[in-house]
DNA sequence: TTGAATTCGGACAATTTTATCCTATTAATA
DNA sequence: TATTAATAGGATAAAATTGTCCGAATTCAA
């Protein structure tokens, strides 16, 4: 459904927000410790992320990637996608074509249309602040 | 959503219905040029299929790709997608996890669940036929 | 002010997916 | 039976994605 670079910025994003919570900042080693994640890979994701106001960045000694807690309740699902996946996940067609739409639909267009628009309905309306709220408890799980 | 190939794979498979359906076998070239697909993939995607019981292949001089009429209705669009892609649409993870399940969900588990049944049920009811059907009257389109 | 810890960014490498090429095999037909 | 039109299948190439390495820049703290 999303590539592996987007798998892994979710979970870093949440991991980061989970963190911040508590007011703790978090390093790029940690957080691919935490994810099981390649930390080089990581790095390049969480950059994507900073450059897309996701998460903030603090270089030097002492520095690393957090959230402000304000933002942690309305930053949604579907930005963290869009930063890395970019839209593909919304506008597609099923079958690939260029051209697929009411007009000039593909064969399976109006079975995918609802699913389409379930998906982006549920991305748009799962906040990072949701995501984080079962780790705590240890209900929800981010590596294994 | 899918593969390339899979995307190939499913066009190709409706427009060999398309053509089976009046009693025409169809080759390769013409496979290709109808679907705007790289012709020499194409080939390898169509081997899938015959492999997987989805198709039926005839070499040979006036050789090429039919399905039996009456099985048309009874072929399923899960059928194709799984021949190609396997199962990864149904079972993997929103956030690829090796272990994701209701006992030990990633923290997107239950947000994705019901979307990943919706795809399933879509794909599992979706029939070769129905995908066919528009063709004709020119309602859906293989290309563009 | 120097050293250590850290993110940033560019170049590169490995893997997977997509695509091509060429030869072998098969079957119809002249 | 030779030719031709087709699929089958192996080897290879190109492109995209995933992953690694290393030096530069920044910041903290001794």
């Amino acid at each position: 459904m999303f590539s592996k670079a987007c798998e892994y910025g979710i979970k870093a994003t949440i991991y980061i927000a989970h963190q911040s919570l508590e007011s703790n900042r978090v390093s790029l080693k940690g957080i691919a410790e935490e994810i099981n994640s390649p930390e080089a890979f990581t790095a390049k994701i969480l950059q994507q992320l900073v450059k897309n106001n996701i998460i903030d960045s603090v270089k030097g000694a002492m520095g690393g990637f957090q959230i402000d807690k304000d933002q942690i309740s309305k930053i949604k699902l579907s930005q963290i996608v869009y930063a890395i996946d970019g839209n593909k996940v919304y506008t597609g067609c099923g079958l690939g074509l260029h051209t697929c739409n009411d007009k000039k639909p593909c064969p399976v267009h109006d079975n995918f249309i609802s699913i389409r628009n379930d998906l982006k309905k549920m991305l748009e309306t799962t906040s990072l602040l949701t995501m984080t709220k079962g780790l705590d408890v240890g209900l929800t799980y981010l590596k294994r």
